[in-house]
DNA sequence: TCCTTGACTCAGA
DNA sequence: CTCTGAGCCAAGG
């Protein structure tokens, strides 16, 4: 299911200089990424968050990948016990959860620099 | 080949 | 706030 690997590469990427106590969701990781030869624009734009999460499914495991979380700052619910995991690590980290298991997306999500995007070919959503 | 199933998101109800 | 359905793609049964 996972993209191909040039893709999950640059997801990795992005997952890995996320810093600690901060967090980016699927959508705002896939914003990021142009489209793969070939990929009409729209469509691209509808299913890359999935993408995202198919490649975090498979993500090796020396990669922060517990500070992905998804549009509504929840964990995504997913078979086994790093749901869990997830949560636990990240309140290690300083993150906060509100009763309904939310954490503030406005404060913690982390955005890449234009300079740290533009070093590696991807997008600069501010541009 | 057809159908189901995803670590998603957004708009509606 | 919670719950659906739609939109879209690729793998696997």
């Amino acid at each position: 299911m996972g993209r191909d690997r040039r893709y999950r590469e640059r997801v990795y990427q992005i997952v890995r200089a996320i810093p600690p106590g901060r967090v980016m969701t699927y959508g705002g990781i896939a914003a990021l990424i142009p489209p793969p030869r070939g990929t009409d624009w729209t469509g691209y734009v509808r299913v890359r968050a999935r993408w995202v999460g198919y490649s975090m499914a498979e993500c090796p495991d020396d990669l922060p990948w517990h500070r992905v979380v998804n549009a509504q700052g929840r964990i995504s619910p997913r078979p086994g016990l790093s749901a869990r995991l997830q949560r636990a690590v990240l309140r290690e980290e300083g993150v906060r959860f509100d009763r309904n298991g939310r954490l503030d997306l406005d404060r913690l999500f982390w955005r890449p620099s234009r300079r740290w995007l533009r070093a590696r070919g991807l997008l600069d959503p501010a541009a």
